[in-house]
DNA sequence: ATTAAAGTTTAGGCAAACCTAAAAAATATA
DNA sequence: TATATTTTTTAGGTTTGCCTAAACTTTAAT
């Protein structure tokens, strides 16, 4: 399987959730950075090989196979992320590029050994589940701060958003991986929310709570 | 650069020592196990480029910045060899199939990271000296048994054949990574010798002391 | 229901890195 | 030295993955 490949079918299986009947070659080639024609070329090869569902017009669906294909190159990325955050020096926002290359390294024992050297983590530095070998994976009960309701609570595990404008603001607001974060109440009229953090009260926006995540 | 420049400009750097007045297409080719017209064809991008100097007909030599580049990656070989056989449980024989892989993730940083979680090592598990990141080199002290004297003591850091049946003879004699060997003494007819090994003495032929690297 | 807009596919090209086969140059041999 | 052999290069072809532009579907809007 070509790196390309690989990568295709991850961001379907990413793209499925949102998509579940379907995701387009507009969106795919969009997620991609890459053109809807690439995309259709691309979806026809993996329909050939068994790995997807490709009806013209209608988007692509991951086939068992597809997703069991995918679900390793997440489980390569996600136990890589956890080495470099864990093992090297390296900061949330750094970890994905280099995620990204190497979980195409081609080697089932290299992968086998990271993860008992890592000590068997089950989720990555962002809170994502790290599926297993044979690609089973847990659900994940991460959610935005914006789909809480007053009352409930949440801790940090990622963003959504690697700007520095952004991440300065966290920083600012104390916001951080591990922070506990309780819903104070929604604004109906511009859906912005009071959160209380270490007992302090703060106000944030529609658009800072649907880039803040948290496990449930 | 893409992996394939990166992998023609290691080649170069490691035949040129051999080849010192410049490195055929054939032998490259061989090397890469390639076509002698693909590597006309890179080492003509490559010369385009300023990494090499090439003549037709008179083979390929590296030009200083075609050297760093070469260094860079073998530094990034040396570094993920050591990785794998110190920190995950790769064995010899192993780590090189899978460094290859990993000598092409680009990123500046994990390398710096990956030197420092390793303990800035000298040199890889093989024995040879690791590039520091503008790529100097120390000279290699490594030699083949047979290349030592009576008298001449060494740290065994190598094999040059991997075939099970010499490694499973290197195992039965006691003889492993860090063993010190001295030589007491040389047969002329057959290019034998004697050595001592943690206080025992054993004759190795000429084929053995020719697969045996040590440092001195 | 028809037309306009949006999304998708097809057709034809391009670059990288490989290949084979034929031509050209260098080297070895008679 | 002339010829034969080996090595190297050139020419033309293939695959992968990308592109643009044009043609075709689907969806939305009047």
């Amino acid at each position: 399987m070509t790196f390309s490949e690989e990568n295709y079918l991850k961001s379907i299986y990413t793209l499925q959730k949102e998509h579940p009947k379907g995701v387009s070659t507009n969106v795919l080639s969009k997620y991609l950075d890459t053109k809807p024609a690439s995309a259709t070329e691309m979806i026809k090869k993996l329909d050939e090989k068994g790995l997807v569902h490709y009806q013209p017009y209608q988007g692509v669906v991951l086939k068992d196979s597809g997703a069991v294909s995918a679900l390793k190159v997440i489980r390569k990325h996600r136990l890589w992320e956890t080495f470099l955050a864990n093992k090297l020096d390296f900061s949330w926002d750094e970890i994905h590029d280099v995620a990204e290359q190497l979980e195409h390294i081609k080697s089932d024992k290299l992968i086998r050994e990271l993860d008992k050297f890592l000590g068997y983590p089950k989720h990555d530095p962002h809170g994502d589940p790290i599926p297993d070998e044979a690609g089973n994976i847990a659900k994940l009960e991460k959610k935005r701060v914006s789909q809480l309701q007053p009352g409930d609570t949440g801790t940090c595990i990622g963003v959504n958003d690697t700007s520095s404008s952004f991440l300065q603001f966290l920083d600012q607001q104390n916001i951080r991986l591990g922070s506990v974060l309780e819903i104070v109440n929604i604004q109906e009229f511009d859906k912005s929310m009071t959160v209380r953090i270490d007992d302090r009260e703060l106000l944030l926006s529609q658009i800072a709570t649907e880039h803040i995540y948290v496990r449930i």
